[in-house]
DNA sequence: ATGTAAACCTGATAATTGTCACAATCGTTT
DNA sequence: AAACGATTGTGACAATTATCAGGTTTACAT
């Protein structure tokens, strides 16, 4: 971690897909005075599973991982975070500790906002404190809908949920990639499945011509199939 | 469905494990003036999934299951509610349809409140508010526990588990059975797995003297043991 | 450019779990 | 009490997935 050069809160580009944008020009100002900002190379631990936060990170830009670590030494990664994006809210807010760690998926640049100053801002601001919880149960509904499907769908159908999940959260780059680069065990950790089985059923995918790979590319071919193959109702 | 004597909120039993209980009484009150009581009988649906509620529910007495149909025809058991749980508050919040359907697991009465006024309360008493969003936080993290559990764990884990977690829940009977009656299909749709295989797991564990079984009834004889199986670490 | 560790891939095999078919039991209605 | 349907239970088998044991390729530091 290393730290960086502030951008004024008022000014910055993440605001129309981040709830502090629920903020007033006021409020934004006292984030200004009591952030800190950093950047955390690829792969570093931005917050540890088990800690209590002092406060929540805001994505300015980058990408991470939630990742859980379960009993038998295996992680599971329970959802991904990016621009705009608040990291530790749920734990901050439940005054729990953090039942994942969140680490950098490429370099990432984010804002620390103590928690006492989210805390004012609950307090003093309903249409903030409603746009919170209104995230909170977003995601809730968004993890509903993660255990129906590892309760119910095979390893193949939920591969394919996560591809097209993937596109909708990340989109495409200039050659149509997923804007996003993941390892075969970071696949595997998202499905929730062995790195084997899930190698296996990538190439497979690829010479049903559904995707391309390059390397730790993937470009989704046909959508259709695959969102047939997953079974989405939604 | 069949409508019931009102109890005043102010005098409710369910207080001291219900979010309402941090509202005034005066907002109490309110309730009291707009609320409606039901109860519905053992297997009624209480709010379909797919539909969007005009209002939440607080249980009175009883239980109910959050049930989700996926795409295959079956049904996965997401969550248990009891005395004091607000049912549907998260699809009101996020202002989305239900991801669920909720269904009485016994005789329940509930009484309605409307959207409009859990909203007033959110916007005026900010502790109300919070308490609110410490609900969706605190649910939000058994979510995610539930989703590393049915990525890492086999169904024998996960049965263990979902056994501990009904006593946690639930507590015992006079006869220290469990205070819940399930069918084995429920079970099955708790744990994620197919009716044949909880039946055959259920009578594993009895006759390795874990548990004991009558009807539809489940006493937890030794629950280190059964601890021990599903890998609890908190 | 070269060595090394990590990531990726493949095959063989074992373990887990699901499915189908059917029998036994229980509870409810007639 | 008989009869019906729903639930519970069992066996055989198939499908899915994990594990282990290797090879190959890639990325990166020196």
């Amino acid at each position: 971690m290393s730290s960086a050069i502030p951008v004024h809160c008022k000014e910055c580009s993440v605001h129309n897909n981040c709830v502090l944008g629920h903020l007033t020009p006021e409020e934004l100002e006292q984030i200004d005075r009591d952030k800190g900002c950093s950047i955390f190379k690829k792969g570093q631990i931005i917050m540890p599973q088990g800690s209590k936060p002092s406060g929540v990170y805001c994505v300015f830009n980058g990408k991470v991982k939630f990742t859980r670590l379960g009993s038998e030494g295996r992680d599971h990664i329970i959802r991904l975070g990016t621009k705009g994006d608040l990291l530790g809210y749920r734990s901050v807010l439940a005054n729990e500790s953090l039942s994942a760690s969140i680490v950098a998926l490429e370099d990432t640049q984010v804002c620390f906002i103590p928690k006492s100053l989210l805390l004012n801002f609950i307090n003093e601001n309903v249409g903030f404190s409603l746009s919170m919880m209104q995230q909170a149960c977003q995601d809730l509904g968004e993890s509903g809908k993660m255990i129906t499907n590892l309760a119910q769908k095979n390893v193949r159908q939920r591969l394919a949920e996560v591809l097209l999940m993937l596109n909708a959260k990340f989109g495409k780059d200039q050659d149509d990639f997923l804007d996003v680069k993941l390892s075969r065990e970071e696949y595997a950790n998202m499905v929730g499945t062995a790195t084997e089985t899930l190698i296996r059923l990538l190439s497979d995918f690829k010479i049903e011509g559904l995707i391309e790979t390059n390397v730790k590319r993937v470009k989704l071919v046909d959508e259709i199939k695959l969102a047939n193959i997953a079974q989405l109702e939604n």
